[in-house]
DNA sequence: GTCCGTGCAAAGGATTTGCATAATC
DNA sequence: GATTATGCAAATCCTTTGCACGGAC
């Protein structure tokens, strides 16, 4: 229920909002570019802006609703936030996103912080390469 | 000796390419942006512009003998490539940059790439807090 | 009806590029 | 002297903002 969700965030529900809500939970990759997604709304018919999008977005990224990544520079992409943290392989070849959580990273991530008199708030962890299916190419 | 660090990379001994790559070189903090060593060279009376900057720090990179990094998106930072990889600590409050290497961090990465069929190529960790000082405060 | 959200176009910041001049080899 | 590098200004890319109109409550 989209329209709970966004009233629970303190956002009035609007077409723009439910409309990028929906591509980002129903769409098969989960990491998308505002481009991506403003292309998506078009190709369906909706009447949306880009800036739209992109307000939407940083709407979400602030109620916790989306995480927002800067992968290889670039453009950011978007991601819904379940809450369960990973971390990221990027395909530079063919921009696949695999999620992953290492315990044993985490925890040193903690150690590292810890010893080096950090208050740890955030982590950013990529790890680029070729996926699969592009390094048989 | 820059000069012939910069011919070894193929590239002509001019002004600005050397007074970056000194002041990359004696600079205490091994991290900054394109725009803070443009103003340095301004204050240390050098005529030169903020293009050329870019331009030189590109030609660096591809030369090897910098590292770009995109910390908290925005603008890059560069820093000597001194061959011996490490990851970073960085203090969102003073923007305060820490090298650290975890071997068993390093470790888990290449084990996390290969259990996904990754071939990895690179990677970054970056960890964002709250240094010492700014904890205190 | 009030207030917030939207589309459009214009602005913004970081980085790149085109071009004539100036420097390197 | 030929070629490459530079400075400047204009261009580019992604993203944000200003404003008048339209929609949500």
């Amino acid at each position: 229920m989209d329209k709970k969700e966004l009233r629970k965030a303190g956002l009035k529900v609007t077409v723009p909002r439910i409309k990028i809500l929906q591509f980002l939970e129903h769409s098969k990759n989960r990491h998308h570019s505002a481009e991506e997604i403003y292309r998506h709304l078009l190709d369906a018919g909706e009447d949306v802006g880009l800036a739209t999008v992109y307000r939407v977005l940083t709407q979400f990224e602030t109620a916790g609703i989306v995480k927002r990544h800067n992968f290889a520079s670039e453009h950011s992409v978007f991601e819904l936030d379940r809450g369960e943290h990973h971390d990221h392989l990027v395909c530079v070849e063919c921009g696949k996103v695999e999620e992953f959580l290492d315990p044993i990273i985490e925890k040193h991530q903690h150690l590292v912080a810890e010893s080096k008199g950090f208050t740890m708030t955030d982590h950013a962890l990529n790890i680029y390469g070729l996926c699969g299916r592009c390094q048989v190419k």
